[in-house]
DNA sequence: TGTGATATGTAATATTATAACAATAACATT
DNA sequence: AATGTTATTGTTATAATATTACATATCACA
């Protein structure tokens, strides 16, 4: 598996950094968005949006679209990404690079490693010049196998 | 949007390759297999699995596993490929290699265009490589404007 | 013809996501 | 502070996507 950390920093600097995001942006952080962008950064993995409302419990009266609503928020302001292929979603690394971004999936730790790589950027933005398309959104999603894993081939 | 044409041509000649791929791998290429192959081509943009299933129709006593069971077959054996941002399937264009397939999605006109680019799949190995991460499955999907849509801008 | 493996039928249900409308909170202006 | 406006959240219902579990049928072949 990817190496795993107690990651209560990576909680605050995430909310801290989309504190400043929405600030900037004249957005409304509220009490719900920050309760769910921490969730989703709780989860070691990707977050199910399920798993989320679950783990909202009684604080908010949440509903679906609670949480999904949270989540598009997120999203559209670069701090979460959904991830397609498991239709969950991971707290986004970079949000005020938030572009190019990849994602390599571990099918047997579930872990997700958000990756920034200016060559398949620029490959892609090729292909797409050829095509004379104008991309709007690009996902790449890699499943397989981290090297944790791969070391460990069924010991776990 | 994408140039339409007549493709009874590319469904006829996807039906041919699946047999032949299927003979060739001891695979039976059923009637339901066939039939929902030839469905999946007959959309010109990616077919929804409940769509197939209504167009199925009568023929078969045609429930959510039926068509789910022939997507899985079909995906397996590299016929069709699924579009995770669409929960949709769109028919493979060279089932014998069927690696490294990019997509570009209109959101406009919904249509699909399956592409083979060396250099996207070249990066991404490097990528991949230098995380020494093992793929077994890659996703990109690029969602925008095709061409033709560019050009009509509202038109339509 | 019988046997095991593969494929399909069927009912039920799980999972993921949205629509529609009501209530509330925040914000801007007077 | 009162008002109008917009953004956010609550609530109910339902839509859309996918799977489980078990029964039955078909195929391949000894």
């Amino acid at each position: 598996m990817f190496a795993k950390h107690e990651h209560a920093h990576c909680i605050e600097d995430a909310v801290k950094s989309a504190e400043r995001i929405c600030e900037e942006r004249n957005l409304r952080f509220t009490d719900l968005r920050r309760r769910v962008l921490e969730l989703v950064w709780q989860n070691h993995g990707a977050a199910k949006a399920y798993d989320l409302l679950d783990q909202l419990g009684d604080e908010y009266s949440a509903k679906p679209p609670t949480v999904y609503r949270a989540l598009d928020f997120l999203q559209e302001n670069g701090l979460v990404h959904k991830i397609n292929s498991l239709n969950a979603y991971v707290g986004c690394q970079h949000p005020l690079e938030h572009r190019d971004c990849f994602f390599l999936i571990c099918s047997d730790c579930q872990e997700v490693a958000e990756c920034c790589a200016g060559d398949v950027a620029s490959s892609i933005r090729e292909l797409v010049a050829a095509h004379h398309f104008a991309p709007r959104r690009t996902t790449v999603e890699i499943e397989g196998q981290c090297q944790q894993c791969q070391q460990c081939q069924g010991l776990d």
